[in-house]
DNA sequence: ATGACCGCGATGCGCGGA
């Protein structure tokens, strides 16, 4: 079985390269982020004549989270128990699908860190405030089920070590790097999830458009998957389509796949 | 070649992204 997480910058521009994704990865569920777009626009009908079921959460142009899946959705969540507001508003930044995988019920949660922009700006202490919010409600599901098969996967806006970033000189004053940042991201493996990524692949899963970023492989590590006991102990492969970076059109993230058993 | 930002909504620019 395999599960990934793509923030795709867009789902209206770049519906063919999601369904081509989809058709040569042979993901059963797919995370995405970013996808700029409410849920009247989002363009479901593609994805489900492809065969797919469908969870969508965008209130505006800016951030939106859906999940695409092969398995029948049993219960969608729209945000997590205590997910802070920024400027009054809960923005369209999570969203939990739980499928009928072949495994039993499978939680997968789309999360779209808040950026943080700079390290004086409301915005930095919303994404520590989102980042911790998140560990009590992670808290909580495991809580309830330890054996819950639970996903937390996404655009974390967090490169977690220094190999991270292909400068730490150029991030020096600057968000995704620093330590509030990094302590915040590693207090959901403080709480029974585990990174499942780093230790099967590695590889950048973001580079900028401007500046010759990708030719110049000047890139960041900031997707990622947290999986909770159960699954993680059933995860055998991790995988980052580089190659997905590559062509016109392509979002400034590629796919992080994850393979379990 | 993987190549010198992109997407959105609103209008001809500003915001957000990281």
């Amino acid at each position: 079985m395999r599960i990934a997480t793509w923030n795709i910058n867009s789902i209206r521009t770049r519906v063919d390269r999601v369904l081509a994704f989809l058709e040569r990865s042979e993901v059963d569920v797919l995370a995405l982020q970013e996808t700029k777009c409410r849920d009247d626009q989002f363009p479901t009908a593609p994805f489900e004549e492809a065969g797919y079921h469908l969870a969508v959460h965008g209130l505006n142009q800016w951030n939106g989270v859906a999940v695409i899946s092969k398995y029948p959705i049993l219960e969608v969540q729209i945000g997590f128990p205590g997910q802070p507001e920024f400027r009054e508003v809960v923005e369209a930044r999570a969203l939990g699908v739980t499928v009928d995988s072949p495994a039993g019920p499978l939680t997968v949660w789309s999360l779209y860190i808040p950026n943080g922009r700079e390290l004086d700006d409301p915005h930095y202490t919303y994404k520590l405030d989102w980042l911790a919010q998140l560990k009590s409600a992670a808290t909580g599901w495991l809580t309830t089920d330890p054996n819950a098969l639970i996903a937390l996967v996404g655009d974390w806006n967090v490169a977690p070590e220094d190999v991270d970033v292909w400068d730490m000189g150029f991030f020096e004053g600057k968000t995704h790097v620093s330590p509030p940042e990094r302590a915040a991201f590693a207090a959901i493996g403080e709480v029974g999830f585990t990174e499942v990524t780093r230790p099967l692949v590695t590889n950048y899963t973001y580079w900028d458009y401007q500046r010759l970023r990708f030719p110049k492989n000047e890139g960041m590590r900031i997707d990622f998957v947290y999986a909770s006991p159960a699954l993680a102990k059933r995860v055998s492969a991790a995988e980052i389509d580089r190659n997905e970076r590559k062509g016109k059109g392509a979002s400034d993230h590629v796919p992080v796949i994850v393979d379990w058993d």
